[in-house]
RNA sequence: GCUGACUUAGCUCAAUUGGCAGAGCAUCGGUUUUGUAAACCGACGGUUGUAGGUUCAAUUCCUAUAGUCAGCUCCA
């Protein structure tokens, strides 16, 4: 969820009271509401909790009904009935035993379950509003009347008790509120924006990919989806030549033994594809790194050799529950602009620093101009010797404090075999995505056993940095088209520019148009010819609404001025230049491509 | 995987309490020859996701199953 509303609503007109204050002061109406309106009705409900999350909060509900969106206004109504009796709201202290007691007697058994878990030490508040007592930390309003009332139920799903899959699954009621209408109004149409750039619409509407319910969770790329995906390839290929990368090809069905040697089938079993053939137990690779592990293995390098920067556009397969998946998302088979870096300890923190050098004009070429960068470290699951884990966590911040990158910790996030730096970047909806990502690695070395040749003639044991870039292509495509809205920019465009003739019964338009196509496709540019026979009107629409970046029309003035009208996506107008400048900015467009 | 909702033509959607499956766009054919956001006429297009069941009759009700969506859980 973005975080750019709540910001705005902090600083607003109506009251002394935060706005997360006025939200979860909220919660308690729509509970009390919900109680309310169904007990009176005969169900049986049960309250679980109910907190504030970015833009609004939540309550989880237990009851014997099963509630729907036409539900809501019901609600929403009794919620402005609890507003309109101003009801006070008082806090008290109970101790454990009388709370205890309390909420047995209103068999809120939830509650109940969440006051025994409290750390004795912990003070036992609640907030009481007319018949309504909940148990609560606080901060509240003083009364119902000074919760505003713009707020809104959006939504309600499934959510397992406690967070846990071991638990019963509550209904979770989503709802949200702000100090003024028009802030309500702002954010709904920010849930209508991001709903028109759904990258899963797009896809459709600019006929990138499809899905098919042959292969669940598996895009079948079209062939315009496919010339960006190719693209995007192209791109990190030319910053892999200038960062010293050598590309490398891994087999896609590896020994089941691989996986054990690497740790994965220990960790990943239940999410990896096997198949069984002459008696052996295969998996279908889910992640390239042991396969470069192995062809590091093949060969003797020397101190001299490293770092050695393997990438890697190998397809991946995993599985992935049925219900996680979504849209490009979150696949099942998918390519991630990989790389493995072996060296040795004392060269980490350089290569870190490179890596952070290319990171950031990677995503800065794809306009992500603002980036959160999290530090994950040791996780519960994890494998190695405790002061290995000490020693990487320890360079990473070390990498990150030398570079003046401001970070977050996210502790216990890591993965199982060593700590990781993660990048967020914010799309034009300021929604916050996981790009790419640097982890370090002293573990599979170990397993693998690998070796180098140092300065001293011994061997060495190197240290193995996992990283991406994009990450997943498939996400990455996903992100991005939702981050432009599906009008990509000149060098990733599918098709860069339509040529339409005037009139498809002139000769010479047609024949200016096809030339000028071909001579355009020779120097490596995606332009077609229109002459259907149709309006203007009707191509000059499609071609807008297909978000190509320019439109070439040729009439007979420009046939004879040897010239073009340009109209760029999004103007309202055209203007005509000779076909030496429309090839000169082409090829200034191009240069958007570059890595510089 | 779990909870809930949804699935009708290539796409977006209709179809009253169970009573003859329909429209727009796309496609194809014709007319029109167009100067920057939808010319006109016509035709084609369906085992209503799949498999069962109830019923004189099922897009509609029931069961199972697949997929999608919103969340939850998980995410090397």
């Amino acid at each position: 969820m973005p975080n750019n509303h709540s910001n705005h609503s902090n600083n607003s007109n109506n009251s002394n009271y935060s706005i997360d204050t006025i939200r979860h002061s909220a919660a308690h109406v729509m509970a009390q509401a919900i109680l309310r309106y169904y007990s009176s009705k005969g169900f049986k409900v049960q309250l679980g909790i109910g907190p504030n999350i970015e833009n609004g909060f939540y309550y989880d509900i237990d009851i014997n009904y099963k509630i729907t969106e036409s539900d809501f206004p019901l609600i929403e109504s009794e919620m402005l009935n609890i507003i309109k009796e101003d009801l006070s709201i008082t806090r008290k202290i109970l101790d454990r035993q009388d709370a205890l007691h309390f909420f047995s007697g209103l068999e809120q058994t939830l509650k109940v379950e969440l006051i025994q878990d409290l750390p004795t030490s912990e003070e036992i508040t609640c907030y009481t509003q007319g018949e309504f007592t909940d148990l609560c930390r606080g901060p509240h309003v003083k009364k119902t009347s000074e919760i505003p009332v713009h707020f809104k139920i959006l939504s309600v799903a499934g959510a397992y008790w406690r967070g846990s899959e071991d638990q019963k699954m509550l209904q979770r009621v989503y709802a949200t509120c702000f100090n003024s209408a028009n802030e309500l109004k702002d954010y709904l149409n920010f849930i209508e924006d991001a709903k028109r750039r759904d990258h899963r619409k797009l896809g459709r509407e600019l006929d990138l990919f499809v899905f098919d319910q042959h292969a669940p969770g598996s895009p079948f790329f079209l062939p315009n989806g496919a010339i960006i995906y190719n693209e995007l390839i192209a791109y990190i290929r030319r910053l892999y030549r200038k960062y010293d990368y050598k590309e490398v090809i891994t087999p896609q069905i590896m020994d089941a033994e691989l996986w054990h040697t690497s740790g994965h089938y220990q960790n990943f079993k239940e999410n990896m594809f096997f198949t069984q053939i002459e008696n052996r137990e295969f998996a279908v690779k889910p992640m390239n790194c042991p396969g470069h592990m192995v062809m590091f293995k093949h060969n003797k390098f020397s101190y001299r050799d490293l770092p050695l920067r393997y990438a890697d556009f190998g397809r991946i397969h995993r599985y992935e529950k049925s219900g996680s998946l979504a849209g490009l998302t979150r696949v099942r088979t998918f390519t991630q602009d990989d790389g493995h870096i072996f060296l040795p300890l004392y060269m980490v923190q350089d290569e870190i620093t490179e890596l952070l050098t290319m990171y950031f004009a990677c995503f800065h070429h794809f306009k992500f101009e603002k980036i959160k960068i999290n530090l994950s470290t040791r996780p519960e699951k994890r494998m190695g010797a405790e002061e290995s884990w000490d020693y990487a966590e320890e360079a990473l911040i070390k990498a990150l404090k030398a570079n003046n990158c401001e970070y977050n910790v996210n502790a216990g996030d890591g993965a199982f075999y060593g700590p990781k730096i993660d990048f967020i970047v914010f799309d034009a909806l300021k929604r916050e995505h996981q790009l790419g990502t640097i982890q370090l690695d002293f573990q599979l070395p170990e397993r693998f056993d690998l070796k180098f040749v140092n300065k001293e003639g011994e061997l060495e044991r190197p240290v193995v940095i996992h990283r991406a870039l994009l990450g997943s292509l498939e996400r990455f495509i996903g992100i991005y088209i939702e981050h432009v809205a599906g009008a990509f920019p000149f060098w990733l465009a599918p098709e860069q520019a339509v040529i339409v003739p005037v009139k498809n019964d002139s000769d010479k338009q047609i024949e200016f148009a096809n030339n000028l196509s071909k001579k355009l496709r020779q120097l490596g540019f995606r332009v077609r010819v229109d002459s259907r026979n149709e309006s203007m009107n009707l191509k000059t629409r499609q071609i807008q609404t297909s978000k190509i970046p320019y439109m070439l029309v040729v009439g007979d003035r420009e046939v004879d001025g040897n010239s073009v009208s340009i109209r760029k996506y999004g103007d309202k107008k055209s203007e005509t230049i000779s076909t030496i400048a429309l090839l000169e900015l082409f090829d200034e467009l191009m240069k958007e491509a570059s890595v510089g």
